[in-house]
DNA sequence: CGCCAATTTGACTGACTTCAACTTGCGTGG
DNA sequence: CCACGCAAGTTGAAGTCAGTCAAATTGGCG
């Protein structure tokens, strides 16, 4: 496990209830940080900006950032969070696609771009893991797409939810204890909600005996089975394809 | 141009109202499909359902192809439209994550995957391509989830004709006139909106004069800059980020 | 222990959906 | 070539989920 090899992942793990692996280990990569002191960010900080100049590439080691898109008027769009453990640039080319800020407390390290590129260039298998990442990225965003597009408040909040324990490695059925690393605000921004609606899908939620709040950023998800009934992940279908005027009614 | 090279793209460009270039241009890919011949596709028809193994790559050659994911009960989301001169199936890995299936008649041609992976693997310039053709579907799906999750119906739908008009080349003032190749509840299904509320939508554009449509499928963009003002690309923000709590006020 | 931002709850509003009827125009076959 | 049939699209009326505005509550932190 990485976090051995590096205290820091291990202690975010526990105070965040964000336990590695997480989705992209950073196990290929890990050694390519070596030795480089991290740096470290206040909660709120930023760490790049929309727009600006890739120029290096960080490791997350503690701490969670987020990723957002930014409208004009202010309206915005967290479109993920990153956690110990995940690598941030490769996905962005020269320039950032988005704003990256800190939700807690962070602590990463950066390599230089140049010394990224020159490792991926020479390392066939650094080079399949960072396909994979890459790959992970547009898929997870095309998931959350479909929850944004046409799911209820319930269910992308259940979604969110076992996307949380899902890091904290429990799929278990019984009772899994999560804690969440970020306020209302960003969750209602990554969701597509308002911080209103996602208070009061939580109250909903605890009232069906699904979930268990405690000091607003603890959870423990009391029916994991309902919680992924309500997420539905998609759904394959069988034989050919609903021709286009079927698509509605399966 | 690729056009030039084979006339199908051209053939489709011209009835669709989609010319090229894409946004991935074929280009860098193109010699590898030379000489297979195409496989077509009647409307409607499946090429490949999600969860099944990704046996070939395909070049789109004519017609238009939809990524679409599907929830359990039946509602659906299209995650993207594939056009000529896009290639399908390096994104999703090993196994297809969404349901592929023509839009329109299409022509494509399929490579053997373990060709494509072969080809990858000895140019440094088909991996530099593959990569920008990776980043650019997550930063699309990324750009499509701030649409979801933050816009209006008007913005969603600007933002879709625009993005359509690019793709002619249109990047002008005056009138462009595009063909939507898809019909309302595909655009709905790729907007997170109903049928109806897409009709509504494009005909209060049109007595706003934004727009001009004839017999459905054909359309004038009249008036490209408030199009582009509703659309509205996500803004960089100068200076240092806005803290956490006034993310909602800018 | 007290301050204050974060969160929760309440009342009301509104954008989009739903259900339903009507219209259009493409494609087919006479 | 034209009429017919029917799916695709449009419009209308009513409903609903989530948003907005506002007030009350909580709990972290100094």
């Amino acid at each position: 496990m990485y976090a051995l090899s590096h205290p820091l992942l291990l202690d975010t793990a526990l105070r965040t209830g964000i336990a590695l692996p997480s989705p992209y280990p950073a196990k290929p990569f890990a050694h390519l940080f070596a030795g480089i002191p991290p740096r470290a960010l206040a909660a709120g900080e930023g760490l790049a900006w929309e727009g600006s100049p890739v120029e290096n590439v960080h490791l997350v080691m503690s701490g969670v950032i987020r990723s957002v898109r930014y409208l004009r008027d202010g309206r915005r769009m967290i479109t993920r969070f990153i956690y110990p453990g995940d690598v941030v640039g490769p996905a962005d080319g020269a320039m950032y696609r988005s704003t990256l800020e800190a939700v807690t407390r962070a602590q990463l390290v950066a390599l230089p771009r140049a010394r990224w590129d020159h490792a991926i260039a020479g390392s066939p298998e650094l080079r399949d893991a960072l396909f994979a990442m890459l790959r992970d990225v547009a898929d997870s965003a095309q998931r959350h797409a479909v929850l944004l597009g046409r799911q209820t408040a319930e269910e992308r909040l259940a979604a969110f939810l076992l996307g949380i324990a899902r890091r904290v490695g429990e799929g278990g059925k019984g009772p899994v204890q999560i804690v969440l690393p970020m306020g209302r605000q960003d969750i209602a921004d990554h969701m597509g909600l308002t911080l209103e609606t996602v208070c009061r899908t939580f109250t909903a939620c605890q009232r069906l005996r699904l979930i268990r709040v405690w000091r607003r950023r603890h959870m423990w998800l009391l029916d994991m089975d309902a919680l992924a009934g309500l997420a539905g992940a998609t759904a394959p279908r069988d034989g050919r394809g609903a021709s286009q005027r079927t698509a509605r009614c399966v």
